[in-house]
Order: structure tokens, then sequence, then C-alpha cells
DNA sequence: TGTGCCGTATCAAAGTCTTGATACTCTCGT
DNA sequence: ACGAGAGTATCAAGACTTTGATACGGCACA
């Protein structure tokens, strides 16, 4: 668990000193809620899926893999948002369990082609079966409305965060 | 950053086997996007902060004590979303640099009360600055309502983890 | 007034991810 | 056909976090 924010607290703040900003809403706005969503959401998901056997890092490489068959390392890497670096031992480690093959590309000897064992697939089903139990428990809490409303809110903010220039700081 | 699935590929996929789910579906689960959305903020605001001096970890340490004084170790861990351990070092380089101070609870000598400086309200204002003009950028990107709407229903998803329980791995 | 229990703090070791750097292969333009 | 450039894979080192284990201090109940 990666920590970075993620602050909820109910404590009536006294006061403060005048250049001070509104504390109450510092830590509701949407980025921290969003964190706080995805970090109890990720302590929830981790414990059932390394009961099954896999990491929640190793799912999300099956995951891909199930959907996207023959992904690269490096492919993975941006579609799983880290760094092709970090890709490598995650795949030693599924290729040693029998999950997935590598299997170097047609044109490019260089590179490598990934892919799910019948093996692997019978894993990844496993594990999927509980992602899918959790999202319904959460389609339940919100109702189907807005269960989808909140797919689409999350996708602009997915979309709109590219285009964030940071400001300058002015620390004059 | 934390991997930990993430996906999105505009992939049509061919077809499959007989036991297999909807592709299409499977990423575009809320789980998923939540954690999309999540990495894209993160990694979005990660160089910034750094830019003023503090990693997204530090920051959030930061952050707490500003809307919570006197938290202790264990409880700043608690709210921020990680073990106790990890707190220590954050603290450390923190007190090394003179943003925060420890100062002995009254009444147990053991445990400590963590409170920001001067100097650390200053830091933290100008790291704050930015996650306003980012949090600004997403409530331009959604629109007022559902930029409210979304807090709410993140809120829930939050509130309803807990209430959750895996489903039992029927590996017949 | 003990004694058991809970919460806090910290040391140590292991795991995971990142940044930095290097080598290799194909593609493209000259 | 050749050299530059882009993309991929991997090694090495450092940063950060987690799990495991240990020690200390207050609190509640017998």
């Amino acid at each position: 668990m990666n920590l970075n924010q993620g602050a909820v607290s109910s404590l009536t703040v006294t006061d403060e000193t005048a250049e001070t900003f509104d504390h109450e809403e510092m830590l509701g706005r949407v980025a921290s809620t969003l964190r706080r969503a995805d970090l109890a959401v990720l302590a929830a998901k981790e414990p059932p899926l390394r009961k099954v056997g896999v990491s929640g890092s190793l799912y999300a490489v099956l995951a891909n893999l199930e959907v996207t068959p023959g992904l690269t390392g490096a492919e993975l890497a941006r579609v799983v948002g880290v760094t092709p670096q970090a890709i490598t031992p995650l795949v030693v480690k599924l290729v040693e369990r029998g999950l997935i093959e590598r299997r170097t590309h047609p044109r490019h000897a260089n590179i490598q082609e990934l892919q799910l064992t019948d093996s692997g697939r019978r894993e990844t089903a496993r594990a999927d079966r509980i992602m899918l139990h959790l999202d319904n428990h959460i389609r339940d809490s919100l109702g189907d409305e807005d269960y989808q409303r909140l797919r689409v809110l999350l996708d602009v903010v997915v979309k709109s965060m590219p285009s964030w220039v940071p400001p300058p700081d002015e620390s004059s």
C-alpha cells in the first residue's frame, strides 16, 4: 500500500492565524477523497487476492493479458501505470509459475509478446471472480444509476489530468 | 507509484472459449476505473509537489497535521493509510527539516504528539496551493454539480468497503 | 494492588518500485 | 545502403513501504 495523502478526521479545528484556508474543505477535495476511496478498495481486495495466490500487481498483469493477449512488457507497463523495469520481475514470477508464456515477436528478435497459458487463464478467472464480487458490492451500495455515473465521472477525471499544468511557485 | 491494476486499452477482443466473461466490461468496472483515476492524479501531482520540496507522502503527513494538530504517529498512520512503521522515517525527516515538532504527551511518557512549526505551516501552504489548483482543474472539467456529486459517490464507496466480505474460493 | 490487555514506538529484514544507465533491434530518411 | 532515431529489455543502485518482532506505558477489572 502506498500512502500519499488520504485523510479523514472528525475534528473541529479551533481556529488559526490569518493566512489559513478552509481546513474542513481541504480534506474533502476530490483529489483527497479519490485517494481515500482507492486506498479503501485496495485494502479490501488485497487479502482475498493473495488467498488465491496473486498480489494486486500480478493480478493487474494477468487481467490485462486476458483482455489484450500479446502485449509486450513495455506496453504492459504503460497500460498498468508503472515503469518497464517494474514489469520484468512480475513477468519472471508469472512465467516461473507457468501462468504466462513469453514468445519472441515474429519480426522483432528483441521484444517478447506475453500471453496467458491455459493454467494462467484458470487462475485469472479465480481472481477475477473476487473482483467481480467486489464490484457488485459497490454497485449494490450505489445503485445502478449512480454506479454508472461514477464510472463516467472517473473517466472524465482520468482524461482531464494530462491537460493540467501546475501553477508557478510564487514563494515571493 | 504503485501499480495494482489500472488498465485501459482500445482493443476489440476477437472471441474466446466458453468460460470467458465480458472482457470489455472487465476493465471498465468501478474498481478499475477508480484505480486509473487515482494513478492519473498521483502522476500529475507528484512532480510539482517535489518541486516545492515534499514527496506525496510527506505532504499527506503535513496536511493532516495542519488539520489535526497533536496527532500521534500511530494515529497519523491510520488516517493516512499506512503502517505505523512507515510513519517514523517520515516524521524523522520532517523534524530534521524543522517543519514539525515532536512533543511528548503530557500523560504518556511513551507517545509523542506531532505539530507543525511556523516554518512547516509555510511549506505546507506552498504545497497546498498546488493541490488546490489541481482540484480546481478537476472542478472545471466536471462542472460544479458533477464535482460535488463525485465527492459524494466516492464517499459512499469508502464507507461501503468495510462491510464487504470476500466470496469463498470455490475452486471445485 | 496486581495482572492482563491494548496502544504506541522502534529495530530489523524482506519486498517492491523508481531512477539511472546500457545494449540491442527495427524503422525511416537521406 | 547506411546512419540516426525510436522503442524495448535488462542490470544496478537507491528509495520507500510492508511484515515480523520487541519493548514500554497506561487502563480496566478482579
